[in-house]
RNA sequence: CGCGGAGUGGAGCAGCUUGGUAGCUCGUCGGGCUCAUAACCCGAAGGUCGUUGGUUCAAAUCCAUCCUCCGCAA
């Protein structure tokens, strides 16, 4: 790297756009190694019983690095005042809302998103544990140019990952923040210097990853014990599949698929109580709880929560919904 | 003031309505049975019943207050 590049890239107004914590090593990466001018991120939401006003991840990192922040509520808002800021490169990494075109079109070296999978799979806003609960084997990242429609932009580079069998929605959104950091750090300089890739999407490839809805951390017993177990640690440790017990909320954080049959009982049915939690019978076999957290309660093993229960006849053979 | 659940030995719960010597399922420790065991049998330790105050001869239980944890909705 010679003296010129330096300076450039010392020049360089980059404006970085995030919220939640997966953006965060990011926007510390980008700090570090380039200097960011400016940030924009979701206002402040009420969050909780509470409703306490909790500050986003991002606007932490920016607050204490000093650096200029704005939320607006609609980006079209700030759009004027970010033409102010003249900002050479725009870097996107969950934001969480859409960019007017107008402004894609306004920085120098264009609007670049980080985005947690291999596009074209998994456009959308729950990348990650899509991915997992669609029982992928691997996902990734992908850096791109935005265009106007989600996630549909042109690629730059993407690297993929491996998805452990044991790897929950939590543990591979830390390792695919990590790897979005490295690979951004990694692109940046061929698009700093125009040498990048760039290639059209395939759309014939296209996949969706919607947001996560009520209906899809509901466990269906119909399904087999792989889908369910995917499920259940792609929906770990946010916000958690659940099912019905006794009328009431049962959500489930743990589970380990069994080799066990169960042919004459009814899928939901609660087969046995193990060492290591609970058996409950679904399409193909059985598979077994080991956390689970009741309505209005913590987190507990689910054979304590089978312990509570004094008969325990009145537990084993009970259906769940 | 968004709706709601809950705080009882290490864990999960029952008991509270109709106040009166704290119980269940586990775990732990000791012993026994067994080729063996996560199985079974016998025994033991371990709790000022979230806080503070009130009512009462007597409060886990009734009243008030505060604290903490959690589910839903956002």
């Amino acid at each position: 790297m010679n003296i010129e590049n330096i300076e450039l890239e010392k020049d360089l107004k980059i404006v970085f756009m995030g919220t939640p914590d997966f953006a965060v090593p990011i926007l510390e990466g980008l700090i570090e190694n380039y200097g960011v001018s400016a940030v924009v991120s979701q206002p402040d939401r009420k969050v909780g019983r509470k409703q306490e006003i909790r500050e986003t991840p991002i606007k932490k990192v920016a607050t204490k690095n000093n650096i200029l922040i704005i939320q607006p509520e609609k980006i079209k808002e700030a759009e004027e005042e970010i033409y102010t800021w003249k900002p050479d490169l725009i870097i996107t990494c969950a934001y969480g809302q859409i960019l007017p075109v107008t402004l894609l079109m306004l920085p120098r070296l264009g609007c670049i998103n980080v985005h947690a999978s291999l596009l074209p799979k998994l456009r959308g806003g729950a990348p990650i544990h899509r991915a997992i609960m669609n029982g992928y084997k691997k996902t990734g990242i992908t850096i791109m140019y935005m265009s106007k429609e989600m996630d549909a932009g042109d690629i730059i580079s993407s690297k993929e990952i491996e998805i452990d069998d044991d790897d929950t929605a939590s543990t591979l959104h830390d390792k695919l923040s990590i790897l979005g950091r490295d690979l951004l750090l990694e692109t940046l300089p061929s698009i700093i210097d125009g040498t990048n890739h760039r290639e059209k999407q395939d759309e014939s490839e296209v996949t969706y990853a919607f947001n996560i809805k009520r209906e899809d951390e509901k466990i269906d017993f119909s399904k087999t014990k792989k889908e369910i177990y995917n499920k259940i640690r792609g929906l770990n440790s946010f916000p958690g599949a659940y099912c019905i017990f006794n009328g009431k909320v049962l959500k489930v954080w743990e589970a380990e698929i069994s080799q066990n049959y169960f042919p004459e009982l009814f899928n939901g049915q609660i087969t046995n109580i193990y060492k290591n939690g609970f058996g409950v019978k679904v399409s193909n076999g059985e598979i077994i709880f080991k956390v689970v957290q009741p309505e209005g309660k913590g987190k507990m093993s689910a054979t304590s929560f089978a312990n509570g229960f004094q008969d325990k006849n009145n537990f084993v053979g009970k259906v769940i919904e």
